[in-house]
DNA sequence: TGACTCACG
DNA sequence: ACGTACGTGAGTCAG
């Protein structure tokens, strides 16, 4: 017989740490369960067991360290989101067939121990699964450590313990009394540290006969005062690292043996806690026992799918159905109506199919829009998108496969289809999605947001932007050569040559040789951040140096190589826009990110040149002002605020009026920048220390600047503190167009990350309102154009800019019909205004 | 792969 | 005593 015995308080740590916070709606976490159980699943299949136990530690008083009462107590509590979930790893490992062994007073060590043990007298063998090495002294003939990492799991026998510590197994009780072991509060040898405790072991084996023959061997003298000095230490040791092995518990293999458990109990379980690729990989359903006959007839029930190549009559056949979805992958379409996929690779096909308006639900819609882009043609009728639902039902998710969907929404996964799960799977979640998105109230921002935006998402990629190569390559080399100047200087300062790129090297010549003051620490050495070496850049002439350098290699790396690598053949730049990427409903740009192409500063800014619009054409770029905080104004209800939008007040100097109490002619540019800082600050869920590092006042005078703002504009302040309560009590918050953002950080226990979730709770509504209405304008924008018939392009947009390409000719009309379709957008108690201008390049049209 | 740094709104 | 503004993507180093 084989029993996997398991340290459950060790796995479930593992675990947790090792996986990052997960939480269902309800706030609750299940990080360290998911995590338990992936190791206990692979584990299972490896050692293949005839039985399991798992451990825990009984917290009560340990009778057996009497005489070390406070024996840890100085070890820090679990964390809230670890202990909720220990009752509930029980519950499941009992619901499945596991038996749980725990004993008042002894902890897991103590108990796999006597497990191990009793397992090698009986004859049988035992594999003991844990994250930590104290079980290491158990390991024997019989008794295999299985020692579970971030990856893989070590296996440690007798023989691998004497090639990684030279002793044997029992030995490492011997080596933990002199060295001690933090973690347990087991103090050892005051200075004798891994080294040298391993090395007298190895010479002497055991701590009695290292005392015995003190007198005689040989030893540096420090290490033979602190051997002496600790004798007492070591003994007492000695007495707490040896595992107890005779805890009064089952002893009895064959009582472990695993049970089939019980699936009703662990699919209702499982489904509360929203586990649900669990429950499939366990088996378990959570309709349970009762429903099993009805169960089965559903699985009975469930339509056979047949296949069919699709030919060009089938789209008469589609044209009659309501419900046609269809799956573009690889260039292959797949369309499923009336329980049949009918599959083709036929471009012409394709695009009669996505032409002809029976198709009305997709998994991407971006990518049909893409190849009827490149097909010339154009998509019609497309009405739903499963990804796009699902982005909006829950921002948090990373990807929106199909299958993940169907998890989430107990929707049944038709792997029973083959390859054609995915499309198989499509009506029935799309059916469900559907009326989610009707519960939740978000119809309208998908039906007339979201949906068409994915159109034009797919023509702005499509389309791209026109790069000047020669431009940038030019650039390229300026940037190079300066660089290799600069390098120059920075090593004769430095007196040697080392990477000026590694924060560690760097670290070193700074801190270390040229003794410049280390302000702040990172987990891995000292800070070299920008913040950090601007403070120093009167301290030492290397500075400013390391600082440009920093700039231009940033710039040449960045941007320089790193767009040259991504312009197609066409000349132009096809940037990924992406829609169900951000938490807050932003779109986001990737390969390259057109979103973060430098501005704030003159060298930077000279990459905008190189983004030009072709021959015959002018870029036209507008942008909106201060949209997060008209947003706000608007929000929030503050008239005092409205009122210095509807009156075309700049609003930083008005917002400085208000904070210095002046009249507006009397606000220096000082006082402007520290309003415009308050301004941004306030959308971010402002902080007195992080305003006052922004714009160099004392934390106190920041204090005072936030209070006299709150004062000004009392509504903010109201709205600030019902969007956090709504989102402690939703577990979400809404923009007025009713996009969603889930902040399970409201709930945790740890408060820093409550404090992280209250300004994420306060911003979402704000920068989440601004991308509900810039994304309106450019399904506005985009529709206008087509029915104006310009010879116009959307094709960038940058959080509150949007970029057109147009022909000479329609220049004007350009320029009026963006201004007047961003403006228009909504109709809120400001206007949103935005500024436009035009030129050859991006530089010359951003004003 | 994660940490650090830095570009943008 | 501790951490410290929201949201992104990308290049580099080092383990």
């Amino acid at each position: 017989m084989v029993l996997l015995a398991i340290d459950g308080n060790s796995i479930m740590n593992r675990a947790f740490y090792g996986i990052k916070a997960l939480a269902n709606s309800k706030g609750q976490f299940t990080n360290a369960i998911t995590g338990f159980m992936n190791i206990y699943l692979k584990e299972l299949s490896q050692v293949q067991p005839d039985c399991v136990a798992v451990a825990f530690d009984l917290k009560a008083p340990t009778f057996r360290h009497k005489a070390n009462a406070d024996y840890k107590a100085n070890r820090k509590g679990m964390p809230a989101e670890l202990a909720q979930q220990m009752p509930v790893i029980k519950e499941l490992l009992t619901d499945i067939g596991v038996k749980i062994v725990e004993c008042q007073g002894y902890e897991a060590d103590d108990i796999l121990g006597t497990l191990s043990k009793a397992c090698a007298d009986s004859g049988n063998e035992c594999f003991i699964l844990t994250g930590d090495r104290d079980s290491f002294q158990l390991v024997s003939d019989r008794v295999t450590v299985r020692l579970a990492g971030t990856k893989e799991t070590k296996i440690y026998t007798p023989e691998r313990i004497m090639e990684e510590y030279g002793v044997k197994p029992r030995q490492m009780i011997e080596v933990k009394a002199l060295m001690g072991d933090p973690s347990d509060n087991i103090k050892g040898v005051a200075g004798i540290g891994e080294k040298t405790a391993l090395s007298l072991i190895q010479q002497l084996g055991s701590v009695d006969e290292l005392y015995e023959k003190l007198g005689q061997i040989k030893l540096t003298p420090s290490v033979r005062t602190k051997l002496e000095s600790g004798h007492k230490d070591a003994l007492d040791s000695r007495f707490l690292a040896e595992i107890f092995l005779e805890v009064p518990i089952d002893t009895n293999i064959e009582n472990y043996k695993l049970t089939g458990g019980d699936k009703e109990k662990t699919g209702e379980l499982l489904a509360g806690l929203e586990m649900f690729k669990l429950m499939e990989r366990l088996g378990a359903n959570s309709r349970g026992a009762p429903a099993e006959p009805e169960k089965k007839l559903k699985l009975s029930q469930l339509e056979k799918i047949e296949c069919a190549e699709l030919d060009k009559s089938c789209i008469g056949i589609f044209e009659k159905e309501k419900r046609v979805g269809v799956q573009l992958k690889d260039d292959t379409l797949k369309v499923l109506c009336n329980n049949t996929v009918y599959v083709t690779n036929d471009p012409g096909l394709i695009t009669a199919v996505l032409g002809s308006g029976c198709v009305k639900g997709a998994f991407e819609g971006k990518s049909l829009h893409m190849f009827a882009l490149a097909h010339d043609t154009q998509v019609k009728e497309l009405v739903f998108c499963c990804d796009l639902a699902g982005y909006l039902l829950n921002s948090q998710s990373s990807d929106y496969t199909v299958e993940n969907l169907c998890l989430a929404y107990k929707v049944t996964y038709r792997s029973d289809c083959g390859e054609n799960a995915d499309i198989a799977s499509l009506p029935g979640l799309w059916e469900n999605l559907e009326g989610q998105l009707e519960q939740t109230g978000m119809t309208e921002l998908f039906k007339d947001i979201e949906l068409p935006l994915c159109q034009v998402l797919a023509s702005m990629e499509f389309y791209g932007v026109k790069a000047d190569v020669e431009g940038i390559k030019a650039f390229g080399e300026e940037l190079k050569s300066k660089i290799s100047q600069l390098t120059g200087r920075i090593y004769e300062y430095a007196g040697e040559e080392f990477n000026i790129a590694s924060t560690k090297q760097l670290g070193r010549i700074l801190f270390e040789k040229l003794e410049l003051p280390a302000k702040k620490k990172t987990k891995s050495g000292y800070s070299t951040g920008a913040e950090v070496l601007e403070s120093l850049s009167d301290k030492h002439p290397i500075i400013p140096l390391i600082l440009e350098y920093r700039t231009l290699t940033k710039l040449d790396s960045t941007y320089v190589e790193g767009l040259l690598k991504q312009i197609g053949k066409d000349g132009r730049v096809h940037s990924v826009f992406k829609q169900t990427e951000t938490r807050t409903g932003r779109i986001s740009s990737a390969e390259p990110n057109m979103q973060n192409i430098p501005v704030r500063k003159e060298i930077g800014r000279n990459m905008r040149k190189f983004f030009v619009a072709k021959d015959g054409y002018e870029l036209v770029d507008a942008d909106y002002s201060q949209i997060e905080l008209r947003v706000l104004a608007c929000v929030c209800g503050d008239e005092n605020m409205q009122q210095a939008f509807l009156s075309g007040k700049d609003i930083h100097r008005s917002t400085a009026a208000q904070v210095f109490d002046l009249p507006e002619d009397f606000v220096s540019d000082e006082m402007r920048r520290a309003a415009k800082a308050v301004n941004f600050g306030i959308i971010y869920g402002i902080g007195p220390f992080s305003l006052s590092k922004d714009i160099g006042v004392s934390v106190a005078e920041a204090k005072q600047y936030i209070k006299n703002y709150l004062a000004n504009y009392p509504k903010v302040s109201q709205f600030m503190d019902k969007t956090v309560q709504d989102g402690i009590s939703n577990g979400y918050v809404t923009t007025i167009f009713g996009r969603r953002r889930y902040i399970p950080e409201l709930h945790a226990s740890n408060k820093n990350v409550q404090e992280f979730g209250k300004r994420a709770a306060m911003n979402a509504p704000i920068q989440g309102a601004a991308a509900d209405i810039i994304k309106l304008a450019m399904v506005r924008v985009f529709k206008r154009i087509q029915k104006e018939k310009l010879d116009a392009r959307l094709i960038l947009q940058v959080h509150d800019e949007l970029i057109i390409e147009v022909s000479q000719e329609d220049k004007t009309k350009a320029e009026k019909l963006l201004k007047e379709e961003m403006e228009g957008a909504v109709r809120l108690a400001v206007p949103f205004t935005a500024d436009v201008h035009s030129g050859h390049s991006w530089y010359d049209a951003k004003g």
